[in-house]
DNA sequence: TGAGTTATTGAAAATCATTTTCACTAGGGG
DNA sequence: CCCCTAGTGAAAATGATTTTCAATAACTCA
């Protein structure tokens, strides 16, 4: 039983064909996937998958924490596999490959000068990064 | 002749009685509105403004900075009439009151250090904060 | 191991934000 | 004041996401 099988255990939620699809395929992917691309990859695992059912999955693996849903430029949303803790996304605008990171340091001096500053609490944050991943920047400088 | 609708005109684009009315509505609201919301407060001033009209309004300040885009956790947008330079929004979740902060010093430490780390050169970032104000604090510690 | 309970599934339809289409209208230069 | 064309609004199209509901399959208990 992998580690995300026995979250879903510890949550009271069943193990099905169609959940474990839908976790291989985001446990190895390194760039954010729409459920679209999911589920076309997911069924290659477990063809009858509906895409209903990767929503409902992704919902699911989400509140769970085990994937984190990150804004496209095109409005729709991509899934990454959650690295612990709180971390946040880095995503070339080019290829797509995506890496997180903490920072939480840095972010937490911010938003102590923002809270001081407004008067405001501070519960959530939102922090997403784009540009070029190192191969995407060499492709520029050769081409 | 407002700062915006002399925007509008070193745009070379026209000044409308639909275009006034989404203008003036952005210019007095505090948090962040949806197209709809924008229709509804803006047909008081011009009662047959359609929402294709607002979305196209929307684009057009947007790309001539004068408005901001955040994401509402809905999934939908809200707007907001934009600070001079690169700010950030931070938004209360109760009243839905928002400020937007500037704090490109922290983050520009952020990024640089997120850079080296990755390899990758950071192009655009997305940051929003969220949490409550502080009427909305005090409302909570009197209830 | 096998039957029963119920969470889960998939297809179709519904919903919601947003975009496109297109004939009509009104802004503003001449 | 007229003309040209940018801008408009209604309706329809699109695309992502959610709801509905009958059928299915995963775990529980014997």
């Amino acid at each position: 039983m992998t580690e995300w099988e026995q979250c879903l255990v510890d949550a009271e939620c069943r193990i099905t064909s169609s959940r474990r699809a839908v976790m291989e395929v985001l446990q190895t992917t390194s760039e954010p996937l729409s459920p679209l691309e999911i589920q076309e990859r997911a069924r290659v695992i477990h063809s009858p998958l509906g895409l209903v059912t990767v929503y409902r999955t992704l919902d699911l693996l989400t509140e769970l924490g085990l994937v984190r849903r990150v804004h496209r430029n095109n409005g729709c949303h991509g899934y990454l596999p959650a690295t612990a803790g709180h971390y946040h996304a880095l995503i070339c605008r080019d290829c797509g490959r995506s890496v997180e990171f903490p920072g939480e340091n840095d972010l937490q001096a911010l938003i102590a000068e923002v809270e001081a500053q407004t008067g405001y609490r501070v519960e959530e944050h939102l922090l997403q990064l784009s540009g070029l991943c190192s191969g995407c920047q060499d492709v520029r400088r050769d081409g």
